[in-house]
DNA sequence: CGTTAAGCACACAGGGCGGTATACATAACA
DNA sequence: TGTTATGTATACCGCCCTGTGTGCTTAACG
């Protein structure tokens, strides 16, 4: 989702000063969080004048805010959208995080900002939502009794997964992926969507 | 674990500014998050000088530490030693939390100090191994085949409900009790130390 | 080409932060 | 009572933060 470096001449150095902002974001809050990482530095690793940037954002809280909005497409769609695998593994399947994955962003902004008004928090707090609607989605695909349920539990476990890996620095997701293997399994009447 | 006001005549060595600074601290630091709670808001609300604030604490980062050390016996041992419940009904007590309780202190710190090598995140760390350890524990005095990973299991349950409960501002722990009892169920064989 | 909007460089304002200095007050205890 | 450890009051320092003001450059496009 940012390809958008440079053409044949430098030509990109003048304008898309908003994607090299946002990129930025996206690198810097990560790594650093948000609160440690002023709009100076940040300026200054996306090349871009601090002026440029008041431009294009009104402040540090739009800019955070349009920086979680910069995930809602992106993150778990391609998990929902593989139709090659059955409902229950593409339920599994969002366990599978990459090691590239520090923490989900939204838990870092809502524990950051500390403010549930804030804009940021309700991204937040709608993505989340989002996701446990669509993991229920999947869970009834998968012939599972209380869909709902199961999605807000799925949900759960990947929360818990990345906050837990977050304070103890170490992956959680294999065990949290073992528990939605026995939630799916006890989840789902029999054999009705369990294998293709 | 914060009885000592005052007795007859502030009975001890001068007066307990410590203490106060600590209580305001748990106070401020969960209610505003401690990144945004300042040494001069926080000492002005302990009735407390900034002087000697920091005659007792070399920084905000020792007190930040201090802060949640004092978490570390009250939290959950009230669960574990209590002898009238069976193993599996004191597991599921973990779940049980009051509604006082907003977030878990060490995740938030975790993720606002934001640096591993902290001191806090430190306390944080060894606190949730120590938490998973006595749910191992108890896992282990129930009967459960592997008492360490259902220990692991319900530790992730609690810091996502934890998260979860964060990042939407609604309880999340009734979704992680039903799911620690499906846990529960499943890791103890029969029902070997299941019930009295 | 010329126009125009986008971007740039840079200094600076205003404020909050963590932390310190100085000078003084009082509780506790011998 | 006097000493000492503890606490108080307040001003202050340097730093970094978000956010602006001013004037200039240049890319993009018709």
């Amino acid at each position: 989702m940012t390809e958008l470096e440079k053409g044949p001449t430098g030509r990109r150095r003048g304008r898309g000063a908003r994607e090299r902002i946002l990129s930025t974001a996206q690198q810097l809050f990560r790594e650093q969080g948000i609160n440690r990482t002023g709009m100076n530095e940040l300026c200054a690793a996306a090349e871009v004048s601090k002026r440029t940037a008041y431009q294009h954002f009104g402040g540090k809280d739009e800019l955070v805010a349009e920086y979680l909005r910069g995930f809602d497409p992106s993150v778990l769609s391609g998990v929902f959208d593989r139709t090659d695998l059955t409902p229950r593994e593409r339920l599994l399947a969002a366990f599978d995080i990459p090691p590239t994955t520090p923490l989900c962003p939204y838990i870092g902004a809502a524990v950051e900002l500390h403010d549930p008004q804030h804009p940021a928090s309700q991204y937040a707090r709608d993505y989340k939502k989002a996701v446990a609607a669509r993991l229920a989605d999947t869970a009834r695909e998968a012939g599972a009794a209380d869909p709902e349920q199961l999605g807000e539990q799925l949900a759960l476990l990947i929360d818990g997964a990345a906050a837990r890996t977050r304070v103890l620095d170490a992956d959680a997701f294999p065990t949290a992926a073992a528990i939605a293997a026995v939630l799916i399994d006890n989840a789902i009447p029999a054999s009705v969507g369990g294998d293709r």
